[in-house]
DNA sequence: GTCTATATGGGGATAGAC
DNA sequence: GTCTATCCCCATATAGAC
């Protein structure tokens, strides 16, 4: 008999992987006992009900998201401005290659949020994270004088985070697009290039 | 007894609602059948099975997508270009706000798209036409000398994909931002700003 | 905490009359 | 084309032993 505690990590890990490859809705007691190996009843002695489930999977995925923050504000500075929040963005670019599953489930909570207020405001919250921070993040570019402009910074912040957003999202069906080199562009866009080489700028590298 | 037509015609767009309201697994053929005002069983005579309804409503939903050429390319002139251009992703931030079920659908079906090959392959078709509407139109741009910078057209012009598309993905679920704003500044950071009024082009009006 | 056995409901789907 | 009646299956959920 295994602890209680392992059964309980193993059916939401179990949960989390079957909600990405069917679909919430599709996902069944019967397929997820299986997967843990467990008979179907056990799941209800940790979840009352597959509602309860739904729930208890999302409480773990935003546990995850909470960008423990995923950019620390301290360590850009001028020097390194652009080229770290271009190493941030191709971080999380390459991170969500490794893991199509995030970006699925995640989907499927945002539609379920559009049905349920709780939902909704729980990923509203995250959102509103992800948004300041990069609206943080350009206030301070604008302050060291690195931004080719000053005005409307908080829609030039959310600029930021809608496109490495999508580029999530698109990613989970089309492997065809130059995804880096996307995100570089919409970092030059907004900032002063400092001169260097021609090929630099044109071609990345990580 | 009404004429087949119109009783398909009623099926389909029914079912579009639902699928936005409950989310496509979750709708039943009993909720169809009641509000379209016939009995269960005569779906069956249009739809052989749900997954053949799923995939009707699909063709609607493409046949409405394909934008009908959602820019012309001959209109946009050097004098007009960046308004043109502001213009339509304002229109589309407004059509949006007007059908807020069709991005909910459009995302239910990406979801299946990862799971099933034919829906993948029909989005990536449109998805592909909707990229190359972007990338035609910077080429445009730029060989009319309107662009900051000549380098990766076809970067940035998913860029701006990647943001107009994204900017209906976040009104599913959040009102507050000024999405407006946000594509405004997309399109100013990549064009040569022609100098107007400083209130102007800080303060976007219709 | 996990099991076997079982209840219940509603989903998709068919048969066949009109 | 649309209906009524009906089938089967499987999903969620419960009862109660171990």
């Amino acid at each position: 008999m295994r602890k209680s505690n392992e059964t309980l990590a193993s059916l939401i890990q179990v949960s989390y992987c079957l909600f990405a490859e069917h679909g919430i809705a599709k996902t069944t007691y019967t397929m997820i006992a299986k997967r843990v190996g467990i008979a179907k009843p056990s799941i209800y002695y940790y979840f009352d009900s597959k509602d309860a489930l739904i729930t208890g999977v999302f409480d773990e995925l935003c546990k995850a998201i909470e960008f423990p923050a995923f950019f620390e504000l301290e360590q850009f500075i001028e020097d390194n401005f652009v080229e770290n929040l271009i190493a941030v963005g191709v971080k999380m670019i390459d991170e969500q290659d490794k893991d199509p599953y995030f970006k699925r489930v995640l989907q499927e909570y945002m539609l379920l949020a559009t049905r349920d207020q709780d939902f909704s405001k729980r990923l509203l919250a995250l959102q509103k994270d992800y948004l300041s921070g990069f609206e943080a993040l350009l206030e301070k570019a604008s302050m060291l004088g690195l931004l080719k402009n000053k005005d409307n910074l908080v829609a030039k912040a959310h600029m930021l985070a809608l496109i490495l957003d999508n580029i999530g999202n698109f990613m989970m069906f089309d492997e065809q697009i130059d995804y880096k080199q996307i995100w570089i562009e919409a970092v030059h866009s907004l900032f002063t290039k400092e001169e260097t080489d021609e090929n630099e700028t044109t071609n990345y590298r990580i």
